[in-house]
DNA sequence: CATCAACCTGATCA
DNA sequence: ATGATCAGGTTGA
């Protein structure tokens, strides 16, 4: 099936806003709804192979988008005009705010490698046999044999995912039922789940949950601000100048400046320069 | 409101 | 090889 959309599959896919999806050659494998996806490149769009529907694929790639439009809105001075050319086609993704949750609970303090290794382990620990893939567990399934979550190495997340698969097993927390409020009172109650603090809530609020205004920082993006404009403090200080600045879509500004700080740290430490 | 130590693991440094 | 150091968010003092 050929998908028509404006997309870099690497870009997307390859960012670390989603931490399931793995590179053969120009093939993605990843997993959604419980299935295996694959993505290939081609002319003037996107090969999608797998049991999912046209409308379903478009959905979580966020081909609703209007890139144009967006970056153009966060091409506010010369650096940002330099990102949204060099890295077009970085789409944001719309993933499943459960999936989101869970996993971002897990990338506190954690860095990309760590977050899949981990997020992999939970997913053969719990989730369906796809056969060489695994499903992302729902609550329940872990929940029930949550005894099995001390061998998965989490860490003091551990605790953590048992408290939030209870809470959604158990039906107290539906985080599909965040997705309709207002950006504020999203991560209101996102940060009322033990675990889940400033960073977090902008993660889940922004990949999973359609607000484009959050602007999460970690320490990626805190250098960055830092080094390009000046801007340190706390948490609340950097997001919010990262909004204000960058507006409506600071959260794909916020993917740029990832992405490009990402390259520059990266080529820092590898003087080889391969690949 | 800002600061800071403690938390757990894996990678990297001496 | 072994131990020290560091990276990375949240929490509570």
């Amino acid at each position: 099936m050929i998908l028509d959309i404006d997309i870099s599959l690497p870009l997307t896919l390859g960012c670390g806003q989603a931490h399931r999806w793995q590179r053969q050659g120009d093939v993605w494998e990843g997993v959604v709804d419980g299935k295996v996806l694959l993505l290939r490149p081609r002319e003037g769009g996107v090969e999608a192979i797998g049991h999912l529907s046209r409308s379903r694929i478009m959905d979580y790639l966020r081909a609703d988008d209007d890139l144009d439009a967006i970056y153009g809105s966060v091409a506010v001075d010369a650096l940002m005009r330099d990102l949204t050319a060099r890295y077009r086609g970085l789409r944001l993704l719309r993933q499943d705010p459960w999936e989101c949750l869970a996993t971002y609970l897990l990338a506190v303090n954690a860095n990309v490698k760590r977050i899949g290794s981990m997020v992999e382990g939970l997913c053969r620990t719990f989730g369906d046999d796809l056969g060489g893939r695994h499903a992302f567990p729902r609550a329940e399934q872990i929940w029930e044999r949550h005894q099995e979550l001390d061998a998965c190495r989490l860490g003091y997340r551990c605790q953590r995912m048992r408290s939030l698969a209870a809470s959604v097993a158990n039906g107290e927390l539906v985080p599909d039922e965040l997705r309709g409020l207002s950006y504020d009172e999203c991560v209101h109650r996102l940060k009322n789940i033990p675990g889940v603090g400033d960073k977090v809530a902008d993660c889940v609020a922004l990949f999973s949950m359609d607000h484009l205004q959050a602007f999460p920082v970690d320490a990626r993006i805190g250098r960055s601000l830092r080094e390009n404009y000046g801007v340190s403090g706390s948490y609340h200080r950097c997001s919010a100048f990262g909004r204000g600045r960058f507006g409506p879509y600071a959260g794909y500004a916020q993917e740029l400046l990832y992405q490009s700080e990402g390259e520059s740290s990266w080529l820092g430490q590898t003087q080889a320069g391969g690949l």
